[in-house]
RNA sequence: CGGGAUGUAGCGCAGCCUGGUUAGCGCGUUUGACUGGGGGUCAAAAGGUCGAGAGUUCGAAUCUCUCCAUCCCGACCA
């Protein structure tokens, strides 16, 4: 390719909107554009490294069978009836009319579609265990796109769905696809992956696993020991928490004017955090009050609270909906309540274990001290829905835990028979019996991928591409291209390498030496070469590495086998 | 959906508070000349519904209201 007619130009400038490293180089190298929040168009050098991407990811799911297929972007609301998703799921899916007045809604995932296919094609378990994945464009109507391609609205991602007669198969199969993903982020040269455990959420299901691209630009919160055996995500992470027990003390009201907060409180009365009990308010999907109650020095876990409760919403009760319970906002309490009609109380087991805590008193500005679980109180429920913390013990060894921030580049889900029992996906047995299949499903954001490597290697200068998935392979500098030997040079370098099959991109702009450099590492290919009358001067180029400040001379004679042999040899490190 | 910020040439910004010629600056773009190893210099040129609408006013980029868009925090989120 050549520089003078690649579409897509640098910008000198950080794009105003553009807070992480990712977006602004993604803007400024003339990698992709945005054309609505969230909806981004790639140029040709996005476009380029996605599809090279994609290529190692197709590589890959063919490696565990998987067969190619392509589903629509637009479907019809009866398939999501058939599921139930069409009502569980919020206004992230996209719905609208077609000119018949046909409900229809944009594919945000395609566990749906996938089914439709599979179950008219596949009926017989001499035909299982199968999977089918695609590379296609998702919508996903977010409340709020943000960092450039790592949360968009409109995105392309490859998704894969396993159907089989047990369990076991597909749990065997689960890790053929884990061991998989770890092939492919390792080819993409993301050595910064991991994978963690995970809530299913609204896929249903037991077991997932998020792959992470540990990163300060992530949304996600993961929680790993320092030996790196635990890891998981934040919602539901769990610790070897101690809670010590002393012998219960007489319950006590105590006169807490205006001491609202846990903070307040425990100030006020010479205490700690953890000596205070916390009342959080919810409202479930039945309409239930919930009183959530935890430790001082904890938070809920919404999604510990969400999967004990089986409600797949949550929202926080309000000031009115917390009295109906007969509770005082602000001074709230377990004690004398006096309507416990549709009330749950739930109970974090770091308040059943303590002992002589801090409570509300159901009246203003009056706490009670020496609250104690058991003998205070009956009709709850215990369980765990405690958020954990930075440095809280590991489960396994009791180290305490570090905070770490993550980009969810991929994930993998054992779905069971959600789908397939809500939608007739079944295949008969050897005795002629039907059974519902067993599915997984595996997800990989592309774009998100690109953005997630970028992130990983940079300098102050732009990205830097490994190999792999760099748009070219190599870029040749023409200096002072005025010059006829510096021409000719150039362009029959550039003419024999791209006949060896090497991809290369040529300035052949005429442009100021530093104003090509600069382009050059925001384009971030690997391996630069440069020509000018001054190289020339010895027959030969100067080579360097993106990110490498020592340069070297290769003479001309045998330049093309030479660069053959490095990319092979450079390639290989992501086989 | 709640809180905050921003919107002026392709990009980045000033001007607005305190209304008043023809709306500026840098980068980029075009033309020419010089220059030639880290965004060079000079000269000339093109490029604007000042986010949209309404209002106040003799007069609005500037004041008021409504709306829209984008970003940040939160809520939400396979």
């Amino acid at each position: 390719m050549r520089m003078s007619k690649l579409v897509g130009r640098r910008i000198k400038e950080d794009p105003r909107d553009a807070q992480i490293i990712s977006h602004k180089y993604i803007i400024r190298g003339g990698y992709a554009r945005m054309v609505s929040a969230g909806i981004y168009s790639l140029l040709p050098l996005g476009s380029r490294i996605c599809s090279k991407i994609e290529t190692i990811i197709r590589d890959e799911m063919n490696s565990i069978e998987g067969q190619e297929v392509l589903m629509p972007v637009v479907l019809p609301r009866e398939l999501w009836e058939e599921s139930g998703r069409y009502k569980s799921v919020g206004e992230e899916l996209l719905r609208f009319k077609d000119r018949n007045e046909k409900d229809m809604l944009l594919g945000m995932t395609h566990e749906e579609a996938v089914v439709h296919l599979i179950r008219s094609e596949v009926n017989s378990y001499k035909q299982l265990p199968i999977m089918v994945y695609q590379i296609q464009t998702k919508y996903r109507d977010e409340a709020r796109p943000r960092a450039g391609l790592i949360r968009v609205r409109e995105f392309t991602m490859k998704d894969a769905y396993s159907f089989h007669e047990t369990q076991e198969c597909l749990e065997a199969y689960y890790e053929r696809a884990h061991k998989a993903y770890e092939n492919i982020f390792r080819r993409i040269g993301m050595k910064n992956v991991v994978s963690i455990k995970s809530d299913s959420g609204m896929m249903g299901g037991k077991v997932s696993h998020e792959f992470m691209a540990l990163s300060e630009a992530g949304e996600d919160t993961i929680f790993m020991s320092p030996c790196g055996n635990y890891k998981a995500n934040k919602d539901i992470a769990v610790a070897a928490w101690k809670f010590t027990k002393e012998t219960p003390k007489e319950l006590e009201k105590v006169h807490t004017p205006s001491k609202e907060t846990i903070e307040e409180v425990a100030t006020f009365l010479g205490l700690k955090p953890e000596n205070t009990g916390k009342a959080v308010f919810y409202i479930d999907c039945n309409e239930n009050l919930i009183f959530a109650m935890i430790r001082g020095d904890f938070e809920v876990n919404e999604t510990k609270l969400k999967n004990y409760l089986k409600s797949p919403s949550l929202r926080y009760a309000n000031d009115d909906e917390i009295r109906r319970c007969g509770a005082v906002p602000g001074y709230a309490s377990p004690l004398s309540l006096t309507n416990r009609s549709k009330l749950r109380i739930v109970v974090d087991r770091s308040v059943a274990e303590s002992s002589n805590l801090v409570v509300g008193a159901n009246e203003k500005d009056y706490h009670f001290k020496n609250f104690n679980l058991e003998r205070d109180l009956t009709g709850t429920e215990i369980t765990e829905i405690a958020t954990v913390r930075a440095g809280d013990p590991c489960p396994l060894t009791g180290a305490p835990l570090e905070e770490k921030r993550g980009i969810e580049v991929g994930n993998i889900f054992q779905l069971g028979t959600k789908y397939s029992e809500s939608m007739n996906c079944n295949y008969l047995d050897k005795n002629g019996k039907s059974h519902p299949m067993v599915m997984g499903c595996y997800g990989i954001g592309v774009g998100r991928s690109m953005a997630s490597v970028i992130e990983l290697s940079h300098d102050d200068y732009g990205p830097i591409w490994p190999m792999s998935i760099a748009p070219y392979q190599i870029h040749i500098c023409a200096l002072n291209i005025k010059e006829e030997a510096v021409k000719s040079t150039a362009e029959k370098l550039y003419a024999n390498l791209q006949s060896k099959g090497i991809e290369v991109i040529f300035d052949d702009r005429g442009e100021k030496a530093g104003f090509m450099f600069n382009d050059a590492d925001l384009i971030g290919v690997p391996f630069r070469v440069i020509i000018s009358p001054k190289t020339l001067e010895t027959n030969s180029v100067e080579f360097g590495i993106r990110g490498v400040k020592e340069k070297q001379m290769i003479p001309i004679e045998d330049l093309v086998t030479r660069f053959q042999s490095m990319i092979s040899e450079e390639l290989k490190k992501y086989q």
